[in-house]
DNA sequence: CTGGTGTATATACAAGTGTATGCACAATTT
DNA sequence: AAATTGTGCATACACTTGTATATACACCAG
């Protein structure tokens, strides 16, 4: 994918000041071309995934929401490690998607999570505890994934850290990258 | 402001259920009218705080983002008890945006916090020790207010409640709203 | 009965984006 | 030297929203 130029970075700036939308022929003026080069540079930049988006009253940049990126994480710890281990995530601001184990006869098994804080992981401990429930780990002796969501990836590896230093953390990936490269 | 409309209703729905634009034209279809009819609707969705936008492909549902409510508190606790009460928060799931004083000589005084998670924290009361300075609180015997930011009412709501069981908050209330009516 | 109001239809027009085509010029490659 | 590519300009056209205007019809108050 080709650099980004200067005049497309200057519409993008142009965007991002004027809260309202700028027409094509505005931009154009701007930057001293006409407006078919600016809508050619539009379509580039969309190309590109920024996200524009295009009114009748001209172009607006779509306040780009900070999205959370996903990671996965391959651990081994026993049972009473669990909550210590879901804490150290949400501690670190990581958000907990899901629990996912690779059984021999079922194939891949995986349990919805969703746990953002403390007070989500004491409520998860607790329905596993009064339902007496097993967790999904009890049937791969230990070994489980867990599909992350963190804003920052600095985040996510702190939590790493913490949780290699009671030894179990095996791998973690970026869930968008191959999962070639683990670290 | 008057009550939606069936019509009305079938067009949000309409433009929920479709990712992709959908044109006036192709909802009066829908609907057995005018066009127009379809673009007096939308402008009395809009006035109503629909966030529908227009673009040359059609209209478009905005999706609703989950913005953040705001809250404040008004609390009273020792310096001990900062970390609890912050943690507090974080465990739930309620972001500390910022503490704020009332200051008989300086008047309004105000510190940026945005902690959302206990390692946010941490970092918080460990630049606090290290740099051995001193709480905003300190100035005012304890009282001091906070804002907070939270998906959920109820979440904000449980933080209080285990804050009440210490005894500490005094006041909250929405930020949004009209301060008058605290709990 | 008469007039006002709300709703729907039909038509027309302005402004905007998106696309296609043609032309010109510079840079690069063959 | 010739061909290709990239870039910019000019023009035209299709499609959309938004607005204005005129018309028709139902309903209701006086």
């Amino acid at each position: 994918m080709r650099e980004r130029t200067d005049r497309q970075r200057q519409l993008l700036s142009a965007l991002a000041d004027s809260p309202e939308p700028l027409t094509g022929s505005e931009l154009a003026q701007r930057c001293g071309v006409t407006r078919q080069v600016v809508v050619h540079d539009i379509a580039l930049l969309r190309a590109a995934g920024d996200n524009i988006l295009s009114t009748p009253r001209g172009y607006r940049l779509q306040p780009t929401e900070p999205k959370m990126g996903r990671y996965a994480v391959s651990v081994n710890h026993s049972p009473e490690m669990t909550e210590v281990e879901l804490n150290t995530f949400v501690d670190c601001g990581v958000q907990v998607v899901d629990v996912q184990v690779e059984h021999p006869v079922y194939g891949e098994l995986r349990g919805s999570l969703d746990l953002s804080s403390r007070r989500d992981v004491e409520m998860f401990m607790r329905r596993i505890r009064e339902d007496k429930a097993s967790l999904l780990s009890s049937l791969t002796a230990g070994t489980h994934m867990h599909n992350l969501s963190s804003l920052h990836r600095g985040d996510v590896e702190e939590a790493i850290r913490r949780l290699q230093a009671v030894g179990v953390v095996v791998y973690w990936w970026d869930s968008l990258d191959d999962a070639s490269d683990a670290h």
